[in-house]
DNA sequence: ATGAAAGCGCTAACAC
DNA sequence: GTGTTAGCGCTTTCAT
C-alpha cells in the first residue's frame, strides 16, 4: 500500500503524475490508456510516477468523460424467511468475483417506491432500475428473478437498457437478450437417474404448481429419466407452493397415497418438508425413503444426515453473465445468445446411507 | 415510467431542463439542491420541466464536482460451504433498503490481488478497499468480518478512511471509530433462560475455541444465566471449531460425558452438528434433548423439528449501520459511538416439542 | 512520440 | 431570485 495521503490530503491527479514524470497530462493518460503510443522509457517512467504517487484515476471524471460507470446493477431481492436458503449469496459473490476480474463492478439496487394514490409507498423494481439508468449511474444490469414473469426484463428491453438475465425468456421465445441460466430438466434428471441406479422403482415427483415454468422444466427432468426407464410415472406427481407448512400437509399425503421409494423435489425447501414428514413418523431419510433437493443450499449440506441435492453451477453461471456483459458493452457487434449450465448432483445421506 | 429517451437518445440534462423551464442552468441546479432559494413559481415551472423530460441529474457529473459519490462499499466474504447459511444475505438486503433510503447505494467490493514473489495471486480484502479509495469511488465502507481480529477496521481507520464496523472492535477497546453489533451474550443468556424455564438444570455450552472473542461473548451469556440459578457448569463448557465434521465428534463425546437435558451453540452450524449426532443415535431433538442455535439461518428454520435458535436483528442492524453513515458523511461534527443490539429468540421444535 | 485545447454535466461563488 | 463564470479530473481530437 505504501502511501498513505490520509485525509486532508488530496488525491493525487494526473496533472500530479505528469509534473512528477516531467511530462504533460495527456502522456499521463495516454500510459494508462494507450500504452503503445509511448516509447518505452517514457512510459517506465510515468509507470514509476503512478507508482510512488499511488495514483488511479478519478473515478468521477473518467465516468463523466467516457459516458461509462463501469458498474452493473444487481437487484437482491429479499430474503424469504423458512425457506432453505436461497443459492442467492453464492451467486452474488461468484458475481462480484467475476466481474472484478473484468474491470467492473457490482451495484446493489434498492427497489423504488411509486406514492400510490392513496399515498402509500409500493416497492418497485423498475423505479430503481430507471433511476439507476436514468442518472447513468450503471452501465448495464443483471437480472435475476426471471421467473417470476416479471415486468422488468421487458421493462428494461423495451427501454434499450443493456442487460443479462440469470433466467431464461420462458415466456418469450422471440427474447434477443442475453441470458444464463440452469438446465433444471438436466439436474432433475441426473437425481432421479442416480435414484434408479439405485434400486429405486417408485420415484416420486413433488413440485410446484403449474404456473412455474421453472417447475414445470425441472419435472421434465423426471418424467423423462423415469419414462426412459420404462418406469410408470401414474401417481407419482405432486405439487405444491415453496412454503414449508403447506408442503409438509402435502408430503404426507404424497407418501401415503403413492407410496414412492424415493422422492425428487424441486427444491430443498419441499424437500426439507418431506424430512419433516419423515420425523413426525420416526422414519429415517436414505433408509426408509431416499429424498433429493435442488439448489445444494446450505441446509442441505447441514441437515442430517445430509441432503442429496442437485448443485445449481453459480460460479460458471457468474463467470457465463459477465462474458455477456462484456459482449454487450464491448465496442464490437455483439450478437446476444442463452447459455444453459448443466449442474451436479452432491450426493449425501438422505439418499445414500452411511 | 412515462418518457422513453431509448438508446441512441443521449439522457436530458440541466441545460435542456433548463431551457424548457425558460431558466438558466443555475435555476434548475437550485430547484434540485437549494429548492428554498426559488420563487415558488418559477420552483413548479422548474419541477414540471424536471418531469416532463424524465430529468435526473448526472451521477458521474454530480460526483466530480461534489467530490463524493453517495456510495458504501461493503465486502462479501466468500460463502463457506458445509456451514448453517449464515445470515450475510438477510444484513445486505437490509442495508441496500436502508441505504436507499438514505439517499446511498451499496457497492459490492471484489478482494484485490497481491502478487507475491513467486508470482501467485493471493486474494487481499485491503487491496480491494485501497482501489476504491484512491480511485474516490466510494464515500465510506461498511465492514463486516471484524469477528476474524481482521486487519481492516485497523487499516481504514489509519487511512482516515469513513468506515462503519458491523462487529465491535474486540482488540481495540479505543478504537475510535463507529460500530453496531449484536449483543451475544443477551443473545445466550436468552437461550439458557427459556431452556431453563421449560425445566432444564444440565444445560451444556457448546462453543468455539478460546481464541474467538466473539465465541467468548455468546459463552459468557450462558455462563451468566446458569450461575444466576445457581446452576453448576463444571464440565459443561465444550468447543470445536465452527465446522460441521469436527463438532460432530465434539458434540458426540459431549453428550456421552457431560450428560446434558439442553446445550446452547455459538452457531447454527454447530447445533446441527448436535442434531447430527442425535439422528445417528436415533434420538429426538425436543423431546431427548434440547438444542439451541444462533443466527437463526435459514437452516434453523427449515430442519425437522425446527431449531430454536437466537435471531439477530439484521434490519436494526441496518439501520444503525446507516445512522452512522449518515453522522460520519453529514456535514455536522460527528461522534462515533457504538451500538449494541439486543438479539431475540425464535422457539421452535427442538426445544418445545409440538 | 508527445503536447495543446476542448469539453463531458454539474455546482459553488459571486454578480446582478 | 436569477444569471454568469469557473472548474472538478479526465479523455479525445488534432497539431507538432
Amino acid at each position: 500500500m505504501g502511501i498513505d495521503p490520509g485525509q486532508g490530503t488530496l488525491p493525487p491527479t494526473l496533472a500530479d503524475v505528469a509534473e512528477r514524470a516531467g511530462v504533460s497530462r495527456q502522456t499521463v493518460s495516454n500510459a494508462i490508456n494507450n500504452p503503445s503510443l509511448l516509447r518505452a522509457d517514457t512510459l517506465d517512467r510515468v509507470r514509476r510516477a503512478i507508482v510512488d504517487l499511488g495514483y488511479l484515476p478519478n473515478r468521477a471524471a473518467r465516468n463523466l468523460r467516457t459516458g461509462t460507470s463501469r458498474l452493473v446493477g444487481l437487484r437482491v431481492p429479499p430474503v424469504p424467511e423458512s425457506t432453505a436458503n436461497s443459492t442467492m449469496d453464492r451467486f452474488v459473490h461468484a458475481l462480484v468475483e467475476a466481474s472484478g476480474l473484468a474491470g467492473y463492478h457490482v451495484l446493489l439496487v434498492a427497489d423504488g417506491y411509486t406514492e400510490a394514490a392513496d399515498g402509500t409507498r409500493m416497492p418497485d423494481p423498475i423505479k430503481g432500475y430507471d433511476d439507476l439508468l436514468r442518472s447513468t449511474a450503471v452501465d448495464a444490469f443483471v437480472v435475476t428473478d426471471t421467473y417470476l414473469g416479471n415486468p422488468q426484463t421487458t421493462w428494461l428491453a423495451e427501454r434499450r437498457a443493456p442487460f443479462v438475465a440469470f433466467g431464461r425468456p420462458w415466456d418469450d421465445p422471440a427474447a434477443r437478450h442475453a441470458w444464463v441460466d440452469v438446465d433444471g430438466a438436466a439436474g432433475t434428471r441426473l437425481a432421479t437417474e442416480h435414484l434408479m441406479d439405485r434400486g429405486h422403482q417408485r420415484v416420486a415427483w413433488l413440485g410446484w404448481p403449474a404456473g412455474s415454468r421453472i417447475g414445470q422444466d425441472r419435472r421434465t427432468g423426471w418424467e423423462r429419466a423415469m419414462l426412459a426407464r420404462r418406469c410408470d410415472t401414474g401417481g407419482l406427481a405432486w405439487t405444491t407452493e415453496d412454503s414449508l407448512e403447506p408442503a409438509r400437509r402435502v408430503a404426507a399425503t404424497m407418501l401415503d397415497v403413492a407410496r414412492p421409494s424415493a422422492v425428487v423435489c424441486a427444491s430443498d425447501t419441499l424437500a426439507m418438508a418431506v424430512l419433516h414428514v419423515l420425523a413426525e413418523r420416526g422414519l429415517r431419510p436414505g433408509h426408509d425413503l431416499a429424498v433429493v433437493g435442488f439448489d445444494d443450499s446450505a441446509t442441505a449440506q447441514t441437515v442430517p444426515p445430509g441432503l442429496t441435492s442437485v448443485r445449481p453451477p453459480m460460479d460458471r453461471a457468474a463467470v457465463a453473465v459477465v462474458d455477456a456483459l462484456r459482449g454487450l458493452l464491448g465496442a464490437e457487434q455483439f450478437t446476444p445468445t442463452g447459455v444453459l449450465l448443466t449442474p451436479t448432483l452432491s450426493v449425501r445421506g438422505s439418499t445414500v446411507p452411511s
